[in-house]
DNA sequence: CTGCGTAGCTTACGCGCGTAAGTTGAACCT
DNA sequence: AGGTTCAACTTACGCGCGTAAGCTACGCAG
């Protein structure tokens, strides 16, 4: 038995009948091509009797017919695509919920989404465009002004780049990745610490999120009056973390709580603390970002700000279709798409031992 | 000021220029657009003159043109995409590096790949297909054969589907699921275990993937003449983790190694173990599978399977690339796309305490 | 001077579609 | 009887491209 399961591959030799065409189903129901469409597409302004209808309809149902998207986009001028790019080295956990949801909210409006991936320097990226033809891109890839203006003559209505960008240049509008810094500084001025250090990734790859969050923890530092942070850049060793932890506690100003650049980061701060014999929160409180299912695991579990990602992804997809729709001023359905998981290594003022 | 930077969704209004056509190549050049056709396609029988030549490429260079998939696509039939569906449930973390390999790989061959993220119902494949119309389609989603002749209809020549065959069905041959199960089974019989345990997630969204694993600790089991695995699922909290590992442990035949689904339930596993005040290796072993970075955090650091993701995408794209030219029959390139790391979580014959 | 091969083009067609602009014949009004 | 209206269609065109087929003028053999 040679039946074809999955996981074969096949070249094109196989029998297999070819897609038909408006005017096969013309052809079968006995009218023009012309008829054909106007009643698949429910023309408004035409008159086609009630038989005529139904015989058309039998026959594109009979033969299976759907519309060519590349004849429609020819015609009309423009895709139902939505191209997503997407930096390969940032592949976190939080991908496939994000471009579900994404896709999901865009199904629902006839617009497809796809991914492609980039490699380290943006090059593929305009090809892509010229060749899917999108109607929309949103990139999570920092894009030159000149790629951009590109993207707009290849087509693309609407471009949004979800990182990189100020709080200003987002229309006001929705979690940058400073939020996420934001939100650690502000959890530990209000549970009381006032120095507070910060844990920066040495991987070059993560420097584009990494110097937005810190900027964000600046930021919070100065609104509140805080010190600005002190910031060590900690590669992902115990030993290096171990060192760190020892320059930000042991100083005249010591520190007493880190916002860690992302969970890995906070984990790598919890092997350097046990490195040091110490212990967080007593010897030092510690915040992550993004809440992996490590952080219940660790001893203490660790405490850590949630993006709330369908939230974010939702938010990201409502605006371009809205700014495909082209009519009012965007406004975000919600602006708090962050929240902070309180768990056991941030110490609260007054706290003499932690509850374990 | 007012300029446009990233971050900025803009709708259609801008003073973009349209993209040119090669009419308006035709007419810059001064000749008939059959002329610049045959020009930028290097036209094999067609004889035009040097002078013609230059002062077509010139004006496409003038009005930067590139010609519109779109109007290729319809005219020749085909696209040059390859469509990749993903599990939105499976985004891991070496889903960059094997996206940006096969991106690679493909675009040596004028291919774009683009992926499409799938709910858990498959029910876009099918439409995504329609709407892209790819020469090619690989698949991480188990297709029904309904779906892949519907998609062969739909213009797609190769489909591959690299989850849920057997190894027959893959031609015999690459990396399935079941090898990395194989593989972690071969390592603990060849360092001495001969009761082993599975470790099976307690998350229906990844049966897809477990079972073929579990499959492969079976076979190799019987190939090497040992007992099959006692399998036992586990959920991801530290106490049930415990529990089962009590019943590995506690009976008249206790079970000295046990393979886990993947590194995180291998990370369970520790703290599992932990809260039985038991310790790995001497009290029971244990191997993982992906070399997360977290493996080298945990004490003792975590023995796990490798898989080689550049090269196992490297082959898949190959196949594809092979497939599309459609000749000679399919060899790999290499069928070892794994690897174990041995760090200390696996207690060898003989040993009687493990080095730190 | 006529015929012919050929370099160097141009004209024409089809890919599959939406849709504007006809066309036809029956019903209705004067 | 002759004109008008309108339902129910069909014909024709263009989207941007590759490419088969046709066309023209020039050089050269007979």
């Amino acid at each position: 038995m040679t039946s074809d399961g999955p996981g074969r591959a096949q070249s094109g030799e196989s029998a297999r009948a070819k897609r038909a065409t408006s005017t096969d189903v013309a052809r079968l129901a006995g009218v023009s091509r012309a008829t054909v469409s106007y009643v698949l597409n429910n023309a408004p302004h035409q008159k086609i009797s009630d038989a005529t209808r139904r015989r058309v309809l039998e026959a594109a149902d009979a033969l299976d017919y759907w519309p060519s998207a590349q004849a429609l986009a020819l015609a009309s001028g423009r895709t139902s695509l939505v191209l997503c790019l997407w930096p390969a080295a940032l592949a976190g956990r939080h991908l496939g919920i994000r471009m579900s949801t994404m896709t999901r909210h865009l199904a629902k409006y006839h617009l497809t989404l796809v991914t492609h991936w980039l490699g380290k320097d943006s090059e593929s990226a305009l090809d892509v465009c010229k060749i899917l033809n999108p109607v929309a891109v949103v990139s999570y890839v920092p894009l030159s002004e000149e790629e951009t203006t590109a993207m707009r003559t290849a087509g693309a209505d609407v471009i949004e780049v979800v990182v990189g960008g100020s709080r200003e240049d987002n229309s006001g509008v929705w979690l940058g990745e400073e939020s996420t810094g934001e939100a650690q500084a502000r959890y530990l001025a209000e549970a009381g610490h006032r120095r507070l250090g910060y844990a920066y990734p040495a991987a070059a790859r993560l420097e584009q999120f990494a110097r937005p969050r810190l900027a964000g923890v600046r930021q919070a530092c100065r609104e509140l009056g805080l010190p600005g942070p002190q910031v060590l850049t900690v590669p992902p060793t115990p030993e290096e973390a171990a060192a760190a932890i020892h320059t930000w506690t042991s100083g005249a100003r010591p520190v007493t709580a880190v916002c860690a650049y992302d969970d890995e980061m906070a984990l790598v701060m919890l092997a350097g603390l046990r490195e040091n014999e110490m212990r967080a929160p007593d010897d030092l409180s510690l915040i992550g970002v993004d809440d992996i299912p490590a952080c219940v695991l660790t001893d203490p579990p660790l405490t850590t700000v949630r993006i709330d990602v369908p939230a974010h992804a939702t938010e990201i997809a409502r605006k371009i279709v809205h700014a495909l729709s082209g009519d009012q001023p965007w406004s975000p359905l919600t602006d708090t798409c962050l929240a902070v998981v309180e768990r056991g290594t941030v110490r609260r003022q007054g706290d003499r031992r932690t509850a374990r």
